[in-house]
DNA sequence: CAATTCTGTCAATTATTGTTGACAGAATAC
DNA sequence: GTATTCTGTCAACAATAATTGACAGAATTG
């Protein structure tokens, strides 16, 4: 079940939309200023943040901002009666998924709705793809190991590891997860042979000391 | 190669005792004062530190307590020529591996440095246990659906689950990861049989929430 | 009570991962 | 140049993980 907060200073407006989200399944909260609308959004997790821009005190640009900072993947979409496309394309930048304007069709609204939530689904599967292939590489100790040593010392030879990590009888061992290290971009070879951790590989190593910091303390 | 870091305001007795320790095998590294000693084993991992109490300046308790805060894996012998129970016991407290009294042999430093390397091993053997399980639990995209599901929503019966995660026609691909995550102590069942995280499972929770937002920024 | 849905277990199968020994070209040492 | 060490590849095998279909008791519904 989806999450939408609808933030409007039109109280009539809110309820009406609120009745109507509901009706097409979706859970929904209010806000009535772009203040309590940010500090729902932070303390509340929600898929879709409706924000009218122009609302007294905070801009809703500025809660936009505000929004995607604190909760990156939580999706904005900005209502306004005064489209400029400036503002729109300023919304955009900011991170706004969508811009619609006053006053709108329901149809409209529920569309737009369908097409970010189509859009989070999207992302979301990609991130997937992602972690497997991080986790399922951190999953196993000696490419745990060879990511470390490589992050600490770029450049090493073989040998070099294979003494490193103290498995010098088992040498096919350690070019068994060289070689997957290799294909799957996180480390690579210069023409002397020499290993390395590649962008990506130092990316991955930073994870790594991000969980196991966390794990240790 | 281990690193250890020598601290003493007395450059011979420094340089003494560095020559010993290559001699032993070990890589050193010297500071003379506790801020030069604190400065180098943050910017330098080192794997033991020496270091004497009576220091001019910042007390040797004060370095201990920032080094252990910034490299809690840091191994801190702490050396001194005024050895108090209090102190001792202080400093243990304070993180210390091990305390050791001027004039000291030669042969009791290294013992001690032999033991306290010996602790590291062991410590560093269950951590990786620790990672390995983390990881592999983790590198299955039911799995961490299932652990997020349940951290966003304690207490959800079978069917839910598998309506959430829209896999209605796989029951028995969901109960096996469920059976999965139960032996391994990550959730739990209640009598009415609804599914929740365990304590354990809420700290993994922790380390995939802190690695995914890691990955989408 | 009968029918249906829910919550599984189990065994068989398949897929994925990891290990090992045999072998070999390249580089280096002697 | 010969011997040795380094840096691999390859195929066979072993171990682990994941999927699936058949089945069944428990709970719920009607």
């Amino acid at each position: 079940m989806k999450k939408i907060l609808i933030t409007d200073d039109d109280a009539e407006l809110r309820a009406k939309l609120s009745e109507i989200l509901k009706e097409a399944g979706y859970l929904t909260d209010e806000a009535a200023s772009g203040k309590e609308a940010l500090k729902k959004a932070v303390s509340d997790e929600f898929d879709i943040v409706l924000l009218d821009l122009m609302m007294p005190k905070m801009s809703g640009m500025d809660v936009l901002a505000e929004i995607k900072k604190v909760r990156p993947r939580t999706k904005v979409i900005m209502i306004t009666a005064f489209a400029t496309v400036e503002n729109a394309v300023d919304a955009v930048k900011k991170g706004a998924s969508d811009y619609i304007c006053k006053p709108f069709k329901i149809e409209t609204l529920l569309a737009t709705i369908g097409r970010v939530l189509e859009e989070i689904k999207f992302e979301d599967s990609a991130n997937k793809l992602d972690l497997d292939y991080t986790f399922s590489t951190l999953s196993n100790q000696i490419r745990r190991n060879i990511i470390k040593l490589l992050g600490s010392k770029a450049g090493m030879r073989f040998v070099e590891i294979t003494k490193e990590l103290g498995i010098e009888e088992e040498h096919t061992k350690l070019a068994f997860h060289l070689r997957m290290l290799k294909e799957t971009g996180i480390i690579e070879q210069d023409p002397e042979k020499l290993y390395s951790l590649t962008k990506e590989g130092e990316k991955i190593m930073d994870y790594l000391r991000t969980i196991e910091n966390y794990i240790l303390t």
